[in-house]
DNA sequence: CTGAAAGCGCTTACAG
DNA sequence: CTGAAAGCGCTTACAG
């Protein structure tokens, strides 16, 4: 292995066991390599790289022998020297803005168990919605050579893009609008995600609303593209409306975002009335439910609540969240697509818009009468 | 980029340039290399190396001027070829079992930030509890020749430890009997941990006790270790105390863990009687919030609930959960201290035993006289 | 303080 | 269907 600082002892300069060729006790993985397979098997390198790779022109017979030899040997490639040699990799590198987030947890499963099905080993970084690190975690998956990479963050930084871009590394962001013939979005249509969401309170009869968000950076960089699709969203539900009749608030909250959801609305409740909230993701609705139930208020009998995502949380709030699914396995598959289609060369494919919906569980109803 | 077919077009057949060397427009990461460099750094590629290893022997104005030419021409070292001529990596490979439980997720993040300190990259694989994943998992890290791996799991492959024993890879494991020369363990006291959980329940003067677990393979196989100390600190609680007293029941429900809790839950109130429940986790917990809540019971007035681990969750849920912290922070320096040290070659470090501790919040009180 | 040369362990035309 | 040879892009003694 690669840890010890002692020498390499085992090219038999002893020449003693030179004729059996016969590195057998020599298990520790990387010691071995496709010379000794080779040798056992008593092919070339070549044919047993030819068997690794799968590649079709191996006789049957030839083919068992190499992976008998390889099996008894337990012989693992050295990956490196077959990604030199290669000059290509088989790994897709995976960034995300917070593994905490079961949204982003569950877009990171997803894609890994995507990338697998195409052969595709996956790296995986994560930014805390810190923009630099965005950037590190673009450098990192260069020096790796990935086959491309899936930027499923919200937040967004102009040198990643850069880096990325005179990289000539395929990649797919998710809702962005950044673009090269190697770069794509997949994007999710969080505007009439939030519209269905905001509309629904409506009809049932809302109109003292508070809008939670949960920015992440300073305040002196542009809002987030999502941010500004779910608001105008919003601002679509509404206008159906009389303006005149509405009472809305909107606070954005930093900071980890149940926290922010929970903050957010201890403060709201000092200054505003409201009758439901919208809580720009689900774990910002985690964190109002519990100021709201720690007011001593009920939900939806005093305050109805709205999420966003559909993560696996919601099922198991008190009361279940009403939320706006987004389309994770498809957004997952989607992606994948994209990236194997830049690898292949074949060109800048079709940008899909997901689909969001609506998902009603029992944190919304009909406001009291007051 | 390693992603197209067309062969490499840019080894100057044409003679043309051949003197200025100037790679200028082959700004796609893996076309310049440490020749590329060298030359308009007019320096040799070992002093590129040097300076690129923060070796000591490089005169500073030597080191600028390298450095002035890698950012100018966007040089990205390829860390194939760097690994293979090293034999070595700074790459420490992670093993969780369940990226969606934020306990695995707060470690994973918290080995990821240590191992950085460090100077050393992570990778991450999660075996969604499956053994087979989990071995899966340790051979694409020997692929990748990591210097090292953290196999955070419950769950136990035991040909995915000899795998890692035949490797002589460092390795250390979660709460584990497993060792050899370059294998360790750290432990949390999980035993002591549940033993506090139940010593509260007790002195709160509760009696009928629901413990859920949630294991997670077949019954075929001998029952997780953690699951068992937690048992052993379980019983050892109830042996303070008169055994005649206790109506105690234990259900173990498989499936991802909330949804296990609220079946267990759900469960149990059709057939026993109880004033508290232990969760084995505090996904499990939420789980069981769920089922008791919907149920229309009070938490803890109608029933008492303690969770395990100490997640971001506890804080959120109505009402907060009490449960038992174990130290993810510390448990991730020590994993990255223990592995550091094996890789040195220092040998054995000692394996550490971090304690549990008692978290007091809102779900637990004294039960109601019936 | 710096450079020339060998070698890391594979893969890939190419020739048979 | 199989092998010999060159090469991937670095690092590391070694010599100066």
């Amino acid at each position: 292995m690669s840890t010890s600082p002692r020498p390499d002892a085992s090219n038999r300069s002893d020449g003693v066991s030179r004729a059996e060729g016969a590195p057998l006790q020599a298990r520790r993985a990387g010691r071995i390599k496709i010379q000794d397979v080779a040798r056992l098997a008593q092919v070339s390198p070549s044919t047993v790289s030819g068997v690794l790779n799968e590649k079709s022109n191996v006789r049957p017979e030839t083919r068992q022998r190499v992976l008998d030899v390889i099996a008894q040997l337990g012989y693992t490639p050295n990956i490196f020297a077959s990604n030199l040699a290669r000059r290509s990799t088989k790994l897709i590198g995976i960034i995300v803005s917070d593994l905490l987030n079961p949204f982003f947890a569950e877009i990171a499963a997803a894609l890994d168990a995507e990338a697998r099905k195409h052969g595709y080993e996956t790296f995986l970084a994560s930014t805390s919605f810190h923009p630099d690190k965005q950037c590190a975690a673009v450098r990192q998956m260069l020096a790796l050579r990935v086959a491309g990479v899936a930027m499923m963050t919200s937040e967004n930084d102009p040198e990643a893009f850069s880096l990325l871009k005179g990289s000539g590394t395929p990649a797919v962001y998710l809702d962005n609008n950044h673009s090269a013939p190697h770069i794509g979005t997949v994007r999710v249509d969080k505007r009439h995600g939030m519209f269905i969401a905001v509309q629904h309170l409506l009809e049932l009869g809302h109109r003292k609303i508070l809008l939670i968000k949960n920015s992440q950076q300073d305040s002196a960089e542009p809002p987030l593209l999502s941010h500004q699709e779910r608001q105008i969203g919003f601002d679509e539900a509404l206008h159906q409306y009389n303006p005149k009749e509405m009472d809305v608030h909107v606070i954005d909250e930093p900071g980890d975002p149940a926290s922010a959801g929970m903050r957010a609305v201890e403060r709201a409740l000092k200054q505003y009335r409201f009758t439901a909230v919208v809580a720009i993701n689900d774990l910002v609705a985690l964190g109002a439910f519990r100021a709201l139930q720690a007011a001593g208020l009920q939900i939806p009998q005093d305050v109805s609540v709205v999420g966003f995502d559909n993560t696996y949380l919601c099922d198991f709030l008190h009361p279940p969240l009403t939320t706006v699914a987004t389309p994770r396995a498809d957004l997952a598959s989607n992606v994948v697509s994209m990236l194997l289609s830049y690898i292949r060369g074949d060109g800048a494919p079709p940008e899909p818009m997901l689909p969001a919906q609506m998902v009603l569980r029992q944190s919304t109803a009909t406001p009291q009468a007051t």
